[in-house]
DNA sequence: TTAGATGCAAAGGGTTTGCAACGTC
DNA sequence: GACGTTGCAAACCCTTTGCATCTAA
């Protein structure tokens, strides 16, 4: 079973690749057809399990909603905004020595860990006051 | 908006708190069957999205499959086998610290996190070995 | 009494898959 | 030429929802 390389596939990478943001399949297929008006999502989500699965991207599942890319494939963490949904990446060294303590302790084989925080952006702490101070209601 | 005690939501939650897994809505609508028949399976995913946002368990959002759900409430970190997929517990202490000091350097209003480790366990270890050796083959 | 909860079944929505045609190696 | 890949559409499967009925408070 050996990978070929297509333009649909180098396409894919190539949006993933120039974005900041995590974006979800659907963004993806929007953005690659710009170029390949004709891709299918089938393709689109049939390559990236591949490029997941050779450790080209990461899939993160990160809540009930649709899958969302990482194309940014050194370790880093997460910030979740439990308001608006928005996803962020953290600028916080990377803990490698933890895997290891726990390697040591479980005597699992550990690859990589995921770390990701959950709380309020800026905006919507703002939002938060704003409705506290009644100017929002639900 | 009141939320009611029902037999439905107190039987599911003594389901997610007596097992030391983290099932699946349909693992938990079996189980539950058991008890209540009748139980419609709506019913389970709304009582699971209730005692969620009430705290009472939490939600896990680990792979593209099923959510699992979890009624061990206080904080801990898992590990998921990329061999066979089980999640475990892992009894490593949890970093409080660190919310403070991303919180500190970002300004996001952090209120918890999520740390999963991921790799392989013992039993899928040895069926690599095994690979290897040639004993299995793919 | 009344508004929240249930059961049922249908709809939703992200993802996967079967298949013939195509393109890469 | 062989076989991995594509486009298309249908199938899948987990989850949500509308609605009449029921029931906890």
């Amino acid at each position: 079973m050996n990978r070929r390389q297509t333009l649909q596939k180098k396409t894919i990478l190539t949006v993933l690749r120039k974005t900041d943001t995590h974006p979800t399949a659907d963004w993806i297929y929007d953005e690659v057809r710009k170029v390949l008006p004709h891709i299918s999502k089938g393709t689109v989500y049939r390559n990236l399990k591949i490029l997941s699965e050779d450790g080209e991207v990461s899939e993160l599942h990160l809540n009930g909603d649709a899958s969302r890319y990482d194309g940014k494939m050194s370790p880093h963490y997460h910030f979740r905004c439990e308001g608006c949904g928005k996803l962020y990446d953290i600028d916080e060294p990377f803990n490698a020595e933890i895997d290891e303590r726990v390697m040591k302790k479980t005597g699992f084989m550990i690859l990589y860990h995921h770390l990701e925080f959950r709380g309020f952006c800026h905006t919507c702490q703002n939002n938060k006051e704003r409705e506290k101070e009644g100017y929002i209601n639900e």
